[in-house]
DNA sequence: CCGAAAGGTATCGAGTCGAAACTAAATGCT
DNA sequence: AGCATTTAGTTTCGACTCGATACCTTTCGG
């Protein structure tokens, strides 16, 4: 029932989307648009397994045909480059380029940030752990790829000698620390 | 620093965002688009002092022009209405049609809804706490209208005798407790 | 080796959105 | 009272997103 509107699940929900568009009108900043944004903090978050339009279409939930559009647009400005995969040449590799790099020092998405740094250090945790969680559930509930950190994937497979590499065993590739630390289009939550 | 990305207040502000992403690719929903849908939510918390172009206008923070047409757009699918306000002839009154209430038994936000009730109660509670003074703090630091609860404002007057109603001291009306639940253009958070 | 599947691109039309120019009504100043 | 200013809203225009569709190329599965 809505006509209540004094359920607090309601105002949960209510606050989430209207955080949503206050990231969505600051998001016009430096003569890009809101999807510019996020495909740079992608490329920037995202492992190599994961910088191809394909992904970024999954993880934007855009059609490949959008997504083409929009990074056209990105290279013509010079913040991206796009390669053609080594090993499968239908699939294309993305790459922030310096000039891209250095644009996302001035992400507006900092200003949210700022907000988020006073809060209470241990409710932070929390709150990072229960969005974390429902965000996961929602994306895997409607059959969308929930780009979770490698690290907490049922395919990591941490090693405990220091300096060795940890390893995905689902494509049977090593990872770094830094690789853990990224998000992956493979990546299923772990049990 | 981007470049570490391990920090928590960074992968807080990204799950934001994703949240958003999340509302904004469910929301092509019953053939509207995520503004339409903001919009009929809007009208339906609005309380009678907040239910104009202008207001919605700033709710979303974009341009009056934008807005009348999304409102036009809505018109003509029979969602809502538009009439000159009595007093102020300038200015216009919004009103959800009830072929709009009905539709909002359809609104694409209450699968986050079902989301977030997975979540224990108590932590649900300090979460809208958290994101209600996150979201409020951005707003103002940007000069906008935080859109709170009217009985969160510093100009509501609170009665204590049953069945009197409670008052606005800015705009010097009374107020029922549905008023009191619902968001207000004048608004301003109490210290 | 051939058909099917997968990654990407090109084109088109619908619709948002901001900017700017505009109308009309209310407010304020003298 | 009278005139400039402010406020609410509309209209038009151009840039751009986005989905749909058709298409091309490469890879995969028999």
């Amino acid at each position: 029932m809505r006509a209540m509107e004094n359920n607090e699940t309601e105002r949960l929900a209510a606050l989430i989307e209207r955080l949503g568009r206050l990231i969505y009108t600051q998001a016009h900043a430096e003569n890009l648009l809101p999807v510019h944004w996020e495909t740079l903090r992608f490329l920037h978050r995202a492992n190599r397994f994961s910088r191809s339009p394909a992904a970024l279409a999954a993880y934007l939930g855009l059609t490949k045909g959008t997504v083409s559009q929009s990074l056209n647009s990105l290279i013509s400005k010079g913040l991206l480059e796009k390669r053609t995969h080594p090993r499968d040449r239908r699939s294309r590799q993305l790459a922030l380029t310096s000039r891209g790099n250095k644009l996302l020092e001035q992400d507006p998405l900092v200003q949210l940030c700022t907000a988020l740094h006073g809060l209470d250090a241990s409710r932070r945790s929390a709150l990072v752990q229960d969005l974390e969680q429902v965000l996961s559930g929602s994306l895997i509930a409607q059959g969308r790829t929930p780009f979770g950190q490698c690290k907490a994937c049922r395919h990591f497979a941490r090693t405990h000698r220091a300096g060795q590499p940890h390893f995905c065993e689902l494509l049977g590739e090593p990872l770094s620390e830094i690789d853990g630390s990224q998000i992956c289009q493979e990546q299923q939550p772990a049990a």
